[in-house]
DNA sequence: CCAGCCATGTAACAGACGTTACGGTCAGGT
DNA sequence: ACCTGACCGTAACGTCTGTTACATGGCTGG
């Protein structure tokens, strides 16, 4: 046991209702099932808003709604209002105010300045990469008859996974380099002509990278390459280049411009698949959900 | 496609009526001041309870309460209880959604604006970070007697990685939690009081980043936090919380700005660390470069 | 020191809310 | 084929909601 000066305060499990609900979620009749997904899809806004809101949200009759939340235990309505709030509270135990009451004293200067820079160092990056550049590589990205790869350095692989995160739900058939030699050569091999290789190559340049590269540019894949604006030797192989600034408050050179780039090339690939990565999207979170992924 | 003045999508005022609430506190007069105490005290649960019930919490009278809401610019209490709804949807929103909702797509002639929205939504998040944060942070990462392990979501668990890979080369005793549970569980238990845990946690917020949060501080572990502008509720464990926005061009949330704050929170180690570092840096490279691993 | 005005609480009101009662409908068992 | 039971929507009801009107108190300016 504790010391009893310690608030003996634990806090039921968060989002208990929730799962109170998901659990069983089989045993409900199909229009309470109805509720109880309407519930989950926007949760928790949806439980507070009016019971007319809610069934017509779920496409159910008022009283349907209400039978549900009895039958999960609440006495009615606004007793299920009130647990849904409660746990509300509890996650978000003054989040706002603590920060208010800590953001005393400063020098407003110093960071404000190095926020500045970043920011410029963005905006230069797109003034000066060709929109055409831009365009190729998110139609290429965009192609759903081509395979996609990436890779990096030992940094910026982080940005091309980053990238292949949000590939893999869009359009899917994108994958990061493995980092065992084995897994690469497996990798590069189902790449065939047409289908594109993602490099992020910034200085010092590796000379993995360029040899990756030669690799590929002989099994005639399309190469695009993220790279600084002195240009890694990649780009005399690369189709498209789309070059960032990395200016930096710290010795180390800055990603921020790049992953602006990397942004909105994923953002000009979700307009172009358009309805289709809608679609593919919703499948995706669908079964995610389904195996607890999400 | 010529632009036809379409507003490129800046996003909503992040917790508009919080901010709001806040910013004209002085403007009113005693009681009404009591609502808005009250209702930013318990945020945004208090403000969507009943009138009777919000003014009880803020010992007033409940038509108090009406004008007070009124006067912000709400039709009525119902008006005001249906922004906050809002809000809160959206702070809980999935790609899917927000997909529906953004419908300016990015044209290749926007393509400087698409830079100047980043650019701004840094600048912006480098503004609203109190120093003080940053500088907690920045000494907590830099002292070297404190192990760091860090973590994120799906997504964000690349910026933890990122930072882990520059503080590792740095100051060392450094890690990024491994995705295999039992590595994971080992990994906690190296972490002594006052060591550090660094998490990501952006909208939705992932159960299994706050579930270890709460591990964290149950052992006394010190808690640092990148979210977005909506708050973890991780927030109410850590002790340092750095706040980014997250505006985009496309449905997914940017990491951009927060990119930028965990590279100055780098710089801000580099210096702190002063000659430390560089020591440690070289030994680092020549180390790397007798193994051929650089 | 008083007049006027804003701020605030009390009291009454209309409407919307959640709830309950009832009847129709469909599936499965006899 | 008929009955039985569960399910679910329609309609009516009573309550509590948010709101408005009014009276009171305190503060400011003359």
């Amino acid at each position: 046991m504790a010391d009893s000066a310690a608030p003996p305060y634990v806090g039921p499990p968060a989002d208990s209702v929730a799962r109170t609900i998901q659990d069983a979620m089989d045993r409900w009749p199909p229009a309470e099932r109805k509720v109880a997904r309407a519930i989950l899809a926007a949760y928790p806004t949806a439980g507070l808003e009016t019971v007319a809101r809610l069934a017509a949200r779920a496409e159910v009759s008022p009283p349907t709604v209400v039978r549900f939340v009895t039958r999960l235990g609440y006495a009615g309505f606004p007793a299920f209002q009130d647990a849904l709030l409660g746990e509300l509270a509890e996650r978000n135990a003054s989040p706002l105010t603590l920060i208010a009451t800590r953001s005393g004293r400063a020098q407003p200067g110093q960071l404000e300045q190095t926020g500045e820079l970043f920011a410029t160092a963005t905006e230069r990056s797109f003034q000066r990469v060709p929109a055409a550049e831009h365009a190729a590589a998110v139609s290429l990205l965009a192609d759903p008859n081509r395979r996609i790869a990436a890779d990096g350095g030992r940094f910026s692989r982080l940005l091309a996974a980053y990238l292949v995160l949000h590939l893999t739900q869009l359009r899917g058939s994108s994958a990061l380099l493995p980092e065992t030699s084995v897994g690469r050569v497996d990798e590069l091999l189902t790449l065939r002509r047409n289908d594109v290789l993602v490099l992020f190559d910034f200085r010092r340049y590796e000379d993995a990278t360029l040899e990756l590269a030669e690799a590929a540019a002989d099994r005639r894949v399309q190469i695009v390459l993220f790279t600084d604006p002195w240009m890694s030797p990649v780009a005399r192989l690369a189709q498209v280049v789309l070059p960032a600034q990395v200016d930096s408050p710290s010795p180390y050179d800055s990603f921020v411009p790049t992953l602006a780039l990397v942004e909105s090339v994923v953002g000009g690939v979700v307009d172009a698949l358009g309805p289709a990565a809608e679609h593919r999207l919703a499948e995706v979170e669908s079964l995610g959900q389904r195996l607890h992924l999400l």
